[in-house]
DNA sequence: GTGCGGCCTCCCGTCGCGTGAGGGTCAAGT
DNA sequence: ACTTGACCCTCACGCGACGGGAGGCCGCAC
């Protein structure tokens, strides 16, 4: 009365899919990898898969719920817990970091819709959050010694219209050039050596777009200034040593080579 | 004494990478997609990006610090406030989406790490969060009406041995096949149809490969079943009324199709 | 015999670049 | 004048996990 075969008659692709919950496509693309050993093929060529292979698929499923690369999903299914739970801490820890991630570019984006960051200028609120407190008195000082200088106001001219956004784009570019003027004091390069030369014409360029228009000639000017303003010692030293001196020394190389 | 040409000097990719902290071959991505319609070439070919177009850049940059697509930046570029505002609010939405997602597959990870999930069977417990409370009376209300019968206690023996991953993989499997029947029956299709036959004949194979050997005589005794319990009943009428009814229909007819 | 649905095998497309291969260009040193 | 060595150029493949379509065979029902 009862089919006897249709207990363990094995399924096409289509049944499987709907079975497991996965397209017809993807177990097309387990197949061509070798994920799924499945068990024959019919006359006509139709994968079949047994209930084994459907169980198989299913582990196979799980893992992928976890988002664990194909790649390495052969080597977990026949693993031993240990490996298995390795593997699982592992992933979970990269996942965590990715959502961190994301959650970091969600404030980001909050904070640029908040400030409307791209169309107005930042607060000083904001910059002493990007460059750190103090700011504002570095700036007053820095306008009671150099405020009459013709550099100091083109400066004040065009940073006033500064977004947020620009601000740390700013901050982004300083950061790369000091820590390029460091990696090359600390490998042992002169001041005058390529390294650093480019590190300084690197520094005149980003001066020139951010702040005042910067020739050679005023980038000697301004390694003078440098050396003569604790401040600049201070920021430059701060954490490494030796630094601020390396840097004006660098400027002014790089200024005798491009002006002879 | 000065180079009066310096400040506007144009500059090469490298620079510019330097300066921006991207690298060259985004730079020559970006050409390629036409994103930035840099200023011109050099007489040997080489790009050269005024201080406009590194400032273009720097707005370039700081959108895909948000995880802007680069194929929407271009329209955001020069779009007004309102329409940047609209998509970073849709892009911060999506990444909100995006970062759910990862931390529901961190707890999905954590859950199988702490639970030994892959490895040992499941609890009582499991069960009650995964098919709802309730899932123990249910238990000993089926094992009273058929505890006697073969089928019983064939899927006792193998569901013993389930873990809580094999648990949530079967209930995805009845979830699909609900709603499989569900939207043969909203879509008017009879119980004899070709979408209920696929249905009724998925869910004989889920529980041939979960709980017992199921042929198609069986598949007709477990309709009759079906209808004589009040439990069957309220599962699937509870959301949807009729479709309980409409189930065993198409149990009965698969049956028949397949045994004549 | 003729649909029609399901199955097959290629093979291109996705997204944002990384990473060569193979070859010109340019400033500096010999 | 020649050679480094550091730039720059243009292809073009690779990645990860499939989506989707073209073109064609298979099987069952009318």
């Amino acid at each position: 009365m009862g089919d006897m075969n249709a207990p363990t008659a094995p399924m096409a692709v289509g049944e499987v899919a709907r079975l497991t919950g996965v397209t017809v496509r993807t177990l097309h693309h387990y197949d061509a990898l070798g994920l799924l050993r499945l068990s024959g093929r019919s006359d006509a060529g139709y994968r079949l898969y047994s209930s084994a292979d459907v169980a198989r698929l299913g582990r196979v499923v799980a893992l992928r719920r976890m988002r664990i690369a194909l790649r390495d999903i052969p080597g977990l299914l026949d693993a031993d817990p240990a490996t298995l739970r390795a593997a699982l801490l592992r992933r979970r820890d990269e996942l965590r970091a990715e959502a961190r991630g994301m959650e970091a570019t969600v404030r980001l984006i909050t904070r640029a819709l908040e400030e409307d960051d791209m169309t107005t200028p930042a607060t000083r609120e904001d910059l002493a959050e990007i460059f750190g407190d103090g700011f504002d008195d570095a700036q007053a000082e820095a306008a009671a010694r150099w405020g009459r200088t013709r550099a100091w106001q083109e400066s004040q001219r065009r940073t006033a219209a500064y977004t947020r956004a620009d601000w740390e784009a700013i901050k982004a570019e300083a950061d790369a050039n000091v820590a390029a003027f460091l990696d090359a004091m600390t490998a042992g390069t002169p001041p005058e050596g390529p390294a650093a030369m480019r590190a300084a014409e690197d520094h005149r360029a980003h001066v020139d777009r951010r702040f005042f228009a910067c020739d050679h000639a005023l980038q000697r000017n301004l390694a003078d200034l440098y050396d003569s303003d604790p401040r600049y010692a201070v920021a430059y030293d701060g954490t490494h040593p030796g630094l601020s001196a390396y840097v004006t020394a660098a400027m002014r190389a790089n200024a005798a080579r491009a002006t002879g």
